[in-house]
DNA sequence: TTGTAGGCGTTATCAC
DNA sequence: GTGATAACGCCTACAA
C-alpha cells in the first residue's frame, strides 16, 4: 500500500529502454538523446513513477538528510522558541532548496549523547547541533565528533577545539553596542543581569559589557553584576537584588528577553516605574520583546540566516568531497533595535 | 568517512556465526542461544558496529519516518511559534520512544502539494499535517490522500471526508466555556473578534460562541462580529472598529492570543483603559498570554498532548498492518485560564 | 537454534 | 548514447 506502486523496471519496459537509462533521464546524468528522454520521461508520468529514495540513498551510500539536533526536556521550553522557530526555519529554507531532508534529533541533555552514532548508522550525512553546553559530557560527544571529521556545526557556541565548526552571532559587539547605547543615554551605573556561564555566548557578552565600560572609563563593578539562567524565572528571582541596588543603577543590561520580561514584572509588582527608574536593554528580539510594557530595547540576533548559513555551508561541504575544513563563522552582525524600555 | 566503518559481515566473521544470525541478535527476533547472543553483541560493540538504518530501511521498505507537514512562507511567522513548538515537542516524544525519525517537511502554501508523493518515493512511513485549510488545492491534495488510504493525519482542521484522520481540540466548548465567563462576569454585550474562516476551527469557535449567548439569552448582534486573520497585525487593524463600537461593548472574545495582544495595543493607543473599559478574553494560552498588561484571561489548547496523541495513534496504527481505520479524535479538552484581562 | 540464499530498487562502472 | 551488471547492507523465508 505504501510500497511505491511502480519500479524502474515497468518504466523501462513501457518506454523501451534499458533501467539504466531511465536512471540517467530521471538524475540528468550523462549524455543522451532528446526523443529517448521524453520517452522515459513520459512513461514515467504514465505509471505516476519517481524515484524511491530509501532505495536511492542506499545505492549512494547517504541518507540525504541534514540532522538537527536539539536539547529535550519534557515540560521544559529549553529554547525560548522564537529561537528555535526562527533557527529551524532558516535551517528549512537551505534544506529544500538543496533537495536535502530535514531530520529533526531530540536528545537527553543529562546524557552523553552519541552523535557519532548518527552517521554510523547513516542516519543523517551532515548535522547542526543546537543548544550545546561546556558541560562534561557535552565536550566530549562533540570533540569525538570533530576528530572524526565529521561534517558537522554548532550553533552559537565556541569551543576551544579548532576542528568544531561553528556559525555564532557577534555577540560581543551586540552586547558592546547595547551598553553603550545605554551610555550615550547618559547612564553611568550600568548593571547586568547575564545567563549562564556555561554558554560561551555568556562571557561574549561580559565582554562587549566590559568593553564598553572601560571605553566610557566607567569602573567595571561587580557587585551589579547579576546571575541568571536565561529563564523568565531567574530575571524576576533577580528583581530581588535589582530592586535592593536600585538607587545604585541608572539602568541594567539582561542577556536576552526572557529574563528582561521576568525581571520587569519582578520590578512592577514591587512598585517601580520602568524605564524611570531604571532603563532597560535586553538581548535576542524574539516576539514578546515589543510586546511588554515598556517594550523592550534589544539586540536582534539574526536566527534565520545563522540557520540557513550553517545548513548552505554543511551542504556545500557535502557536496564537494575532499573538503573538510570546519566552517567558522561567528561574528554575524545583530542589530540594536531602540524601543522604550531604554529611556526615549 | 561517513560511510559505515564496518558492515555485518565483518561482525559475523569475528563473532563466528552467520549474517543471518547477527541480524537476528541485533533485531532481537527470532529464537537464539544466550551465549550466541552475547557473542555477536561483544563482537559488534569490538569493531563499533550499529544497523545500517538506510539499509535496513531499504530491506523492509520502510523509511522508519514520520513526517510533519508545514506551510512555508519566508519571512512569515504563520504560526503562532508556541504552537509549533508544542506540537513538535510532542510529536517528538512519541517519534522517540517507538524508534522512528522525524522528518520535517515544508511545503509552499500556495501551491498543491502531492502528499501522495511522499509516500511514493519512500520518504515517510506517515505524516501529520500541520496549518492546512480549506482552500481548493488543500482540500485536493488531502482528499488525494484519504483515498490512497495513506496513512496521515490533520491537525485541529475538520474536513467533510470522513477517510480523513484528525486530532482536533474542542474549540467548540473551549470558545463556550470563554463566553460563559465573561457572562458570569456579568456581561452581556460580549464582541467576538474571529480568525480567518478558511480555518473550521474559526467555524468552532463562532459555535461556542452562540450556543453561550443563546444559553444566557443574549440575542446574536453581527455588527459586534470582528474579522481578522489571527495576526497580530489584524488585532491591531481591528482595534478602530471595536473602539468606535466601545460602549455597544461590555466585552470582548478574540479568537487567539496574537490578535488579542494587537488589539490590545491598538486599543491602548486610543487611551483605553483594560480592563476597566473592556474585558477581554482570549484563546491559546501561548507564553505572550501572560506577559501582557493586564495579563490575559485566555483559552488554553493541549497542543503538545494533541501532537502526541496523533503520532502515537499514526505509528500504532503503522505497527499493526491491517487497520486503516482513520483516527478521529477532535474533543481535546481546552482550560480556561483567568486573568486579569476578564476583569477580576 | 542457526545457516543459506534470494530479493529490495538504485547507482555507477563498464563495455558496446 | 545506451545496455548489462556488479555492488550496496540488510531482512527473511526456508532449509537444515
Amino acid at each position: 500500500m505504501s510500497k511505491p506502486l511502480t519500479n524502474r523496471k515497468e518504466v523501462a519496459k513501457l518506454a523501451g529502454v534499458s533501467e539504466a537509462t531511465v536512471s540517467r533521464v530521471l538524475n540528468g546524468v550523462g549524455p543522451m538523446k532528446e526523443s529517448t528522454r521524453e520517452r522515459v520521461l513520459d512513461a514515467a508520468k504514465r505509471l505516476n513513477y519517481e524515484l524511491n529514495a530509501v532505495a536511492s540513498s542506499f545505492a549512494r551510500g547517504k541518507s540525504g538528510n541534514l540532522g538537527v539536533v536539539l536539547p529535550y526536556v519534557p515540560k521544559v521550553h529549553l529554547f525560548s522558541t522564537y529561537y528555535f522557530s526562527e533557527l529551524l526555519s532558516g535551517i528549512g529554507e537551505a534544506v529544500r532548496s538543496k533537495g536535502y531532508g530535514l531530520l529533526l534529533l531530540f536528545r537527553d541533555p543529562s546524557a552523553v549523547y552519541d552523535y557519532a552514532s548518527l552517521y554510523r548508522t547513516q542516519r543523517v550525512d551532515a548535522c547542526i547541533v543546537l543548544g550545546t553546553n561546556t558541560a562534561e559530557t557535552e565536550l566530549e560527544g562533540i570533540n569525538r565528533l570533530a576528530e572524526e571529521r565529521l561534517p558537522f556545526c554548532v550553533m552559537d557556541q565556541k569551543f576551544d577545539n579548532p576542528l568544531v565548526s561553528i556559525v555564532a552571532a557577534d555577540h560581543e559587539q551586540g552586547s558592546y553596542d547595547a551598553v553603550k547605547h545605554l551610555i550615550s543615554k547618559g547612564c553611568q551605573r550600568i548593571g547586568f543581569l547575564n545567563g549562564s556561564m556555561q554558554y560561551s555566548n555568556s562571557w561574549d557578552r561580559m565582554s562587549g559589557y566590559l568593553r564598553a565600560l572601560e571605553e566610557a572609563e566607567i569602573k567595571f563593578d561587580e557587585s551589579i553584576v547579576y546571575q541568571g539562567n536565561y529563564s523568565r524565572t531567574s530575571g524576576k528571582n533577580a528583581a530581588e537584588d535589582v530592586y535592593r541596588d536600585l538607587n545604585e543603577l541608572d539602568a541594567i543590561f539582561v542577556g536576552n528577553d526572557r529574563m528582561a520580561i521576568g525581571l520587569m514584572q519582578g520590578l512592577r509588582e514591587k512598585g517601580c516605574r520602568l524605564p524611570e527608574d531604571l532603563k532597560i536593554v535586553s538581548y535576542d528580539d524574539s516576539d514578546a520583546a515589543s510586546l511588554t510594557e515598556p517594550p523592550l530595547t534589544t539586540v536582534k540576533v539574526p536566527f534565520f540566516e545563522m540557520g540557513r548559513l550553517a545548513a548552505e555551508r554543511l551542504l556545500a561541504l557535502l557536496a564537494d568531497k575532499e573538503n573538510s575544513e570546519p566552517i567558522i563563522s561567528e561574528k554575524l552582525q545583530t542589530e540594536l533595535k531602540v524601543r522604550k524600555s531604554s529611556g526615549s
